[in-house]
DNA sequence: CATGAATGAGAATTCATTCAT
DNA sequence: GATGAATGAATTCTCATTCAT
């Protein structure tokens, strides 16, 4: 028994991580599916197949695991997001990439979640907001004030610009995913002529 | 005997209207302070003092609830945005207009509930949306869909012009409202400079 | 307005017994309709047009409307089967009589049942004993003793006679309505078979 | 470690099966006392002195419950009535013998209810027919059916007679449980005599 | 008396959370 | 640390009954 002192990664470990990492995807999945408010704790581990009460070992509630799972989407986004900062140093080409980051990550989301509901006529459930998008929002709202403060972009109200640009661009997704097929690359032309030029500036047409 | 006789303006008449205004007034205040999806018909008929049962004579859901708050302020709306399109030929004006119309509206309830929650530090709990702000947004929606249709807007893809502009100022209302002192015009001005012109476009300066 | 005196059914005498009346009507209706269990005072006075209030009038409870509808059904069917009793000195035919009676009753309570519910498979819900049934039941189960007692009957346990020719009629009468058609000379024919002469004295066949 | 391991004997599946047995016990009781329809789902969790979600751990709903009681009774009685055929190729011995059996049911549960309800006096509440009673109902009325269909029952309406036979011996049980003493024989003497020869073979006397 | 809204107890059911195993 | 049944507060909703008008 006393050569699992050589073990740091033993089962106990590994078991221990899994299920940490189980309760957060069936997390994903749920309030992706049903929706962050609609969901409940008993949803979740029901997806996990783990009993009820080692969800309580893991996190204290379904807010601390839609914390645990923005913290993720941060973590894996945030380098993303500095990378393109360090590759576009032009505000507009920045906002362009930060932009289709997002809304392919949203689609990509959205697939997985049609995938997933193939009776479900798609776009009927409105489907709310990930926990990871969330994250992305905070690392791109960062990024504008960022760029604000460099002097990369408008010298403004960075407050409201910021507010602007994230709002519209998440608005902007959720009527992109509804469409048939879904265009990233149009949406994100939209948002980007949007926030550059406003009405003037926007791409002409579409039936 | 008088010709008021038609009028229904009996005690029982009056409690009836004015409890349906109570449960209204605690609705709206509930859905502005937990949100619709988290708050529960419990959560409104507690506010009002009535008794559990009472709200099942006026409203069958909380969606119920919310449809009434929304026709309320469609109703109320309505004709104001509908002054301002007739107005307001160029664009840009109604625009202007609309925004300011509804930012102030947002304001003013803003104002009445930090009125009626003194002991709230203002901006700590965030206010969703309430019924009647959505109301508002679906109007001024149909507002800017009918400005492009008729020419007066850019022709681009209204459905995400619609979109991009009513978001940006809802959440620009949003920011606007946790600052103090709360001021309308420069948040208005903010909102048409950016939707008329972009980034390029916006008012310099901020303190 | 002193000349109502001489008018001792006037408006509110009439008025009185109407209301009275029409709460029983919907009660059978009720009754007859969801089964005494599962219908409400609600149920009844709904079907009235009358205010709630009202009921407790007339009535102070479900189980006391019951039981004047059992007393109207015994008030009906008491001199009928009295004449049946009158009429037929044997007891076989006053047997015969007072079943056929029954099961026509019961026929056309089934009859009255279907034609207000046309888009209900018949017989698929169980419709329930109504209190005239109930009425029939004790009216008879007192014949039955009454013509042991006189004679006319076998000198055995009246009490276990009369329960056992009651209970086979009514069950005889449930299986009789679920048919298509409905013969209530054949079911009457069966139970009168039986009761005297046992499964000896069975009419034979029947596909 | 002994082969008893594979056993489900821990103090939780114990705890378990406990429960499950309160559940029935209890509604068992109240299904005799207030009736089927009457109850509610609280009277049986009331008297079980569980929990009020325990229940839904349990069943689903008064439905089920009743389900699974009258699965009790059938899978005592399935046995015993196959007995009872094999063992009486006359159709009168199998009926005796039946209707022995269930009136020497009936007679015991009647006493277990008494045992269990000293302070009631007997027979003041009416006691309905439990599941345990309906099932085995359900199984005599395919030992009927079935004689009948072999020939050695009479060549008749077989729906009628199992109907009329079930819910004679039925109604003459529950007069039966109301007397004092309990005369099972006598009861069982009669019901046979009527079904067999109707009331001309009935026996004679009665105290 | 009729009215009908208000009442509040009570029903079915769900679910976060605990805790003995 | 995993398990999963027990708990009981909370929720939605219904309904018998009362009582001011």
């Amino acid at each position: 028994m006393s050569n699992l002192a050589y073990l740091p990664a033993g089962k106990r470990e590994q078991t221990k991580v899994q299920n940490r990492q189980a309760i957060l995807d069936a997390a994903r999945e749920v309030f992706s599916d049903l929706g962050y408010e609609a969901c409940t704790v008993r949803d979740i581990i029901r997806r996990t197949g783990l009993a009820a009460g080692t969800f309580y070992n893991y996190f204290r509630s379904k807010e601390e695991v839609f914390s645990a799972l923005a913290d993720e989407g941060a973590k894996r986004f945030g380098p993303i997001l500095k990378a393109i900062r360090a590759a576009n140093p032009d505000f507009g080409d920045f906002l362009r990439a930060a932009i289709r980051a997002y809304l392919q990550y949203r689609a990509s989301e959205h697939m997985r979640w049609l995938a997933a509901n193939p009776q479900d006529p798609a776009g009927l459930r409105v489907q709310g907001e990930t926990p990871e998008m969330h994250a992305v929002f905070l690392e791109v709202r960062d990024a504008i004030e960022a760029a604000i403060a460099a002097g990369k972009g408008p010298a403004t109200d960075t407050d409201y610009l910021a507010t602007a640009c994230i709002s519209m661009v998440r608005e902007i997704g959720g009527v992109m995913i509804r469409r048939e097929p879904v265009d990233t690359e149009a949406a994100a032309d939209f948002a980007v002529a949007m926030i550059l030029g406003g009405v003037r500036g926007l791409p002409a047409v579409k039936p």
